[in-house]
DNA sequence: CTGAAAGCGCTAACAT
DNA sequence: ATGTTAGCGCTTTCAG
């Protein structure tokens, strides 16, 4: 079988072999492609025609490494499954697309060797335009001398660089809304389980429910430390269950709030006649648990939108100036884990009792 | 200042440069950092501090131009932050990075016009020397023209493509042990709230159900159908509860069984004491839901290193046969949700009764 | 063990 | 509006 005007050698096609067949040069092919101007009408369909007819596609590397220019993005994210990781990528991935910009992958497991350092070098060397670092955790100072601009989400100032910047993801302001809905409800304070600190998540929602408490001149309680999972939440729970002067929760994310909950429940306590408690993410099944959660919901599509945004511009004009933060709406979500503190005294939580024998551990 | 060695233009430092530092040629230099044989000690010492001195890289886009290679995987996946995905695109990427691959991933998202077709084509553009596809969608049949391997995880013989290659990934037998456990308990049949049958992952999950009643001559009860959201569990759970045939339910991911248990708890029925649930995929939470949830956990790490395995090596040795398809590990987690059936006949479910005035919507 | 020369397939800069 | 020429920074091939 004869392919017509194929290339001889059968390889993939290249520019020259759509040129010769459409009658042009290969640099009127490049121009076609690359929707460039000045291309007569009859020629660019020409173009068009011969690369349909051939199959070809633009080879990215001999582009790269003739531009200058990847088009593509380098993203350093943590490996978890968590929600907000999760999808902080997925509107990432999005957002890059419709900018044009294609996607290179790099997770950083907690405790890494080289970490944040070493994701971005392994980037660098793939070759980027741009490399966003989603949600880091904090690994001491981290100065990064790479000629490509960066964007941190979620980590204010703490990576030095020439073309560094910082974005929030407004951790701080739902923390703050969280907080104050429980105090609004008439709780005199709200105890807060926190994340690990090392995350700079965990310290913005920290610092939330710590600015809450102290524009009403509340003393903030011992601060109670988790680990993301519902198994830490639920670790504190259970001594939450025997502290009498809880009566309000804000846990930082919805998973431990889920295990908090659990273990209150487990200890005879109802939520929320009880004890109230708020997540933090608003996790697709938050609605459905028992009872379910009162939570605020980030906003990762909006969040990512932006960030790629301030991204790209950087790329694409590095003498512009950047276009002032963008506060993200806030969206507290009230369900059924709330209410008003019991009147009187909250009632000391029975000694071991536990409902029908269910064990919470896997 | 000047600087030693260093480039004059000022761009980033090229192997020609790195060579006349070390006193040798540049493909000593190529020689050394591609870890190839026959090079002194010496040299290789030499090219090396080099190479450190100037802050040399690679350029990866150079390389991929003249060898063909990219050096990367592409991962097409669904853009979603459903638990049992992003497991999977963790575990790729970790595969992918201990393998010396470096990860592009596009996110095909429901409903995409050209879908998986399109994340391919979008692949091949970038240039990858292999493509995994995880755990897609039907789309009916889509057919590859493609001159890389491509790895389908978990959706059976759809695509077609000549160096196209398929890999469950365990779903069906998880799914029929997580009906035997039910069974085994006594019950007399198992209904089974299924996932969106366009998931190839909802299919298999079902399959397994219904050869699990098969393999004792149950007839299957009519399926009810979900679409792996919290919410449509729920909807699911109110129907069920008023369906006194009913003593166990298998869903077919963990958040639907959430529902499932949410809808009925509120219909004044106990979960197990009245009917028994099981999920599927062991999500963080299921240990502390009330009641903790018996699931069935997804081994995704073993099958994201397997078929990267897999892809690497129709890779690296297209000739090579492939190694026999790898069974994971079932897993059946077993917690409080299933018990054997109530004595007697199912209570029905009281009409309209809710605890406490909670709501399950958001 | 090391080096020289010839591309890989594109885009940039400059014609025309 | 289109073509020509010269690289981009590596790897491949072939000589030593």
């Amino acid at each position: 079988m004869t392919r017509v005007g194929g290339r001889a050698g059968g390889g993939a096609p290249r520019g020259v072999d759509v040129a010769r067949l459409a009658g042009v040069s290969q640099k009127t092919v490049s121009r076609v492609l690359n929707g460039e101007r000045y291309v007569s009408e009859d020629v660019r369909r020409r173009v068009l025609e011969a690369a349909g007819e051939l199959g070809y596609r633009l080879n990215s590397a001999a582009r790269a490494l003739a531009s200058g220019r990847t088009r593509s993005i380098g993203v350093v994210t943590l490996g978890t499954a968590l929600y907000g990781p999760a999808s902080l990528l997925i509107g990432i991935e999005r957002a890059a697309r419709d900018a044009g910009y294609a996607l290179r992958v790099v997770n950083t497991l907690e405790g890494d060797p080289g970490g944040v350092a070493g994701a971005v070098e392994s980037l660098l060397e793939q070759g980027v335009d741009g490399i966003l670092v989603s949600e880091p955790i904090d690994e001491g100072p981290v100065s990064l001398s790479v000629d490509v601009p960066v964007l941190v989400l979620g980590a204010p100032a703490a990576f030095g660089g020439a073309r560094t910047m910082t974005r929030g993801v407004g951790a701080e302001r739902l923390a703050r809304t969280a907080t104050e809905h429980l105090l609004d409800l008439g709780h005199a304070t709200v105890h807060h389980l926190a994340g690990p600190q090392r995350w700079f998540a965990a310290r913005d929602r920290l610092e939330g429910w710590r600015g809450a408490l102290a524009a009403r001149g509340i003393a903030p309680p011992a601060v109670l430390h988790g680990d993301w999972s519902a198994a830490s939440g639920y670790a504190v729970g259970r001594e939450l269950a025997a502290h009498r002067d809880c009566t309000a929760v804000f846990a930082a994310n919805d998973d431990m709030a889920i295990g908090v909950v659990r273990a209150l429940t487990e200890a005879g306590l109802r939520v929320p006649d009880d004890i109230s408690v708020v997540g933090f993410d608003d996790i697709p099944v938050a609605a459905y648990v028992t009872p379910p959660l009162t939570t605020v919901r980030q906003p990762f599509d909006a969040v990512a939108r932006e960030g790629l945004r301030l991204l790209v511009r950087a790329i694409e004009d590095p003498e512009a100036d950047l276009p002032p933060a963008y506060d993200p709406p806030v969206d507290l979500v009230v369900r059924a884990s709330t209410a008003p503190p019991p009147r009187g005294a909250r009632p000391p939580a029975p000694p071991l009792a536990r409902p029908r024998g269910d064990t919470a551990a896997g």
